[in-house]
DNA sequence: ACAAACTTTCAGAAGATTCTGAAAGCCTCA
DNA sequence: TGAGGCTTTCAGAATCTTCTGAAAGTTTGT
């Protein structure tokens, strides 16, 4: 029949578009993740199709050149948000994304951590020590400023490491305990006393 | 007493060298926080000085142009993490970093949601619509993945909602509870039974 | 060993972001 | 009203990031 056929046509064309803009949407989020666009969106086009996708499907789909997917590709194994695949009876490589969104959240946070917070650390640690000498009221005001930061960074790190070393399901569940926790305080603040 | 004069004087320059170090560790965070390499060196140094510095200062400070101090140190206002100080007897205009480190978490908390997740769900929402009636197996797995992320996102904007809401101090207890919490799940895991 | 099929690399091009500096704008005080 | 002191603006310049495409590299099958 031809009407269904038309219809399969439109219903095809319907889905393609609704994950271009999904695609598009995850593209904005980019520097949020700490991600080029390229990669947001590749990441975002093998995720809403589901399947594994090769290198020529997402070159043709995001229309970026062959040296740009590769690199690009790579760089999300890497961060260990899509693996490769490999198809018996077809040499090219399959890339697939990660499909469970906490799982995806801890390899965005141990990707970050390892190259923007341990260095931080490292580095307020190393103007600490160098400092810690220094006589005087400023002196001694600037190391509290600086131990201020370091306690805060400190803090934002043990959390990082605790949710890196969950699951995907312990970091669902953790979320969705934290929301909880956050509406107890919230009422005991505006509830109150101590 | 020519000795204590040098002294001063080394004492001085260690702090400043200090300073300059953790303007530039600061600085390299400036990704993290969704700010510019400038903006995120501007309020280091204003944080790590400790008092209200004018636009002359920074400039000269960071060894940038006037136009980019002036524009730097108003997104700076914008975004909360620095105020506007006026002395009296001075026609300049002084700036001061916001001193408790959770409440600048707070602001950038605000801001980042403000301009990366509340447009992104907004996004994703409307795709969701769009695509609520096409029929088949395909789409139906389509908008599984759809959901899986909304349900990730919302997860995530309504815990940016509640440390939004939160006082510094509120959040620095939120966050150490969390640890805690973090640490409770992790030996659940390890430990024993559901 | 060779050829076909596919992937990776990287120098230079293109594009995006950030910065400069000079001119315009805005107060304040005399 | 106007001169001085300070701040803001913004077009073009400089810089940094990302992309392209062709050549080199790799793997697989015969």
């Amino acid at each position: 029949m031809r009407r269904i056929s038309n219809d399969s046509e439109a219903v095809r064309s319907a889905l393609l578009a609704a994950e271009d803009r999904f695609v598009q949407a995850w593209g904005q989020m980019a520097g949020a993740w700490g991600v080029s666009r390229t990669m947001a969106e590749a990441h975002a086009l093998l995720y809403i199709v589901g399947e594994p996708r090769n290198t020529d499907e997402v070159m043709e789909r995001l229309r970026i050149s062959r040296g740009n997917a590769s690199m690009t590709l790579r760089a999300l194994v890497d961060w260990g948000l899509i693996s490769r695949v490999h198809k018996r009876g077809d040499r090219k490589e399959y890339f697939a994304a990660e499909r469970d969104v906490w799982a995806m959240l801890g390899a965005l946070l141990r990707e970050r951590k390892k190259r923007e917070l341990n260095p931080l650390l490292v580095a307020l640690h190393e103007i600490r020590d160098e400092t810690g000498a220094i006589p005087g009221e400023p002196a001694e005001q600037h190391r509290a400023r600086l131990d201020a930061m370091l306690g805060f960074i400190g803090a934002i790190d043990r959390i990082a490491d605790r949710m890196i070393a969950m699951s995907a399901g312990e970091l669902r569940e953790a979320t969705h305990a934290l929301t909880a926790l956050a509406d107890g305080l919230d009422a005991h603040a505006k509830g109150g006393a101590s």
